[in-house]
RNA sequence: CGCGGUGUGGAGCAGCUAGGUAGCUCGUCGGGCUCAUAACCCGAAGGUCGUUGGUUCAAAUCCAGCCGCCGCAA
């Protein structure tokens, strides 16, 4: 099958290479342009830009698929293509109706959630920030809504406790690649059997705002955990950004002041609950990510001692 | 040329402002104590102080360049 993929970061990758070595032929890779990123502002080829050329696949892209010049020539080249199907992946652009038509198979989107929850952008990181504790990939069959279309292949994942946003996005990249091969297995073979989504059980997800990052300790311990399992906690300590990258809550209720050290061993800070959520991994302004041990071993912390 | 921080034994840091013996908390190794321990006590090994050059009687420390790592911002 002649089979064209749209995607950009990481999480598209698994997909990519599905396809990549299945045996289809991958006519063209469609990814959001190169940025200017990072440190120096320095050229970053997207993952999935990457993967691509690692397979000697065509790369394609535009600014736009939807107006002006790029679009208009995009839609020459998948016309002239003429795929069978289109496998979407967090490309990071809506697609017109008319490439949603293009194909004989239509698109198919792999998303991660168990659709018809968590639509939209970041599905990964609001399950984690609501405590969930199941998720998982849906293949679908894209329609011109936002992660509306018709459903075909849904797995779930349970999500364990103390899981992190990186843990959790592996997890589901690796089965998104896996999903996709079942669901390009099943369309060849007529099997699929698309169903719609519920409207009235959908719930959108949408994108990461950085100010949503910032720990809340009159919050309970619970919601502090998930904010920092689902996007990375940040507090100020001593006037520097702290980021906080993994924690579990303690056992115990303790009296103080929210935010304030109640186990300078441990890194325990307490939480509006009376509960106290225990840092495991940090990275002080400026330096590296580390395990607490190692922070607390050049930064001795007092008991009592606010986190804001 | 986006802004900024940082590079010191295996880990995390101090020392640098006012150049002159390489230090702290851990880890490792050896020994001791203990019913026992991620506990405690004693001892030891381990560092070209990122790199190159400059200033100086003398540079981890001051100056310049280079390399690496990281935060912010996009």
């Amino acid at each position: 099958m002649k089979i064209v993929f749209m995607g950009t970061p990481d999480f598209a990758v698994p997909c990519l290479r599905t396809l990549a070595e299945s045996g289809h032929e991958v006519a063209a890779v469609f990814t959001q342009p190169d940025k200017p990123k990072g440190r120096g502002y320095k050229m970053i080829p997207t993952p999935v830009k990457a993967a691509a050329l690692e397979y000697g696949l065509p790369v394609y892209q535009p600014l736009s698929l939807r107006k002006g010049e790029d679009a208009e020539e995009a839609m020459r080249i998948l016309r002239d293509i003429a795929p069978e199907l289109i496998v979407v992946t967090a490309y990071g652009q809506i697609l017109p109706k008319e490439i949603l038509e293009l194909p004989k198979y239509g698109c198919i989107n792999i998303h991660a959630s168990l659709l018809p929850r968590y639509r939209g952008a970041a599905p990964i990181n609001h399950v984690l920030l609501n405590g969930e504790k199941e998720t998982g990939v849906t293949s679908m069959q894209m329609s011109e809504g936002l992660d509306t279309g018709d459903m075909l292949i849904k797995r779930a994942a349970p999500i364990g406790e103390n899981e992190t946003y990186e843990e959790l996005y592996a997890r589901l990249s690796a089965m998104g690649g896996e999903v996709l091969a079942e669901t390009i297995e099943a369309l060849e073979k007529g099997t699929l059997r698309p169903e719609v989504q519920d409207d009235s059980l959908s719930c959108y997800s949408p994108m990461i705002r950085k100010e949503m990052s910032a720990l809340d300790f009159s919050k309970t311990a619970e919601e502090v955990h998930n904010t920092i399992r689902g996007v990375t906690g940040f507090a100020m300590l001593e006037g520097k950004r702290l980021k906080v990258f993994r924690s579990e809550i303690a056992n115990g209720t303790y009296n103080a002041v929210n935010g304030a050290v109640v186990d300078t061993k441990n890194f325990a800070v307490k939480c509006g609950d009376g509960r106290a959520v225990i840092f495991r991994e940090v990275q002080p302004e400026g330096k590296k990510r580390m395990k607490t041990e190692d922070f607390l071993r050049g930064r001795k912390l007092t008991e009592g001692e606010l986190l804001t």
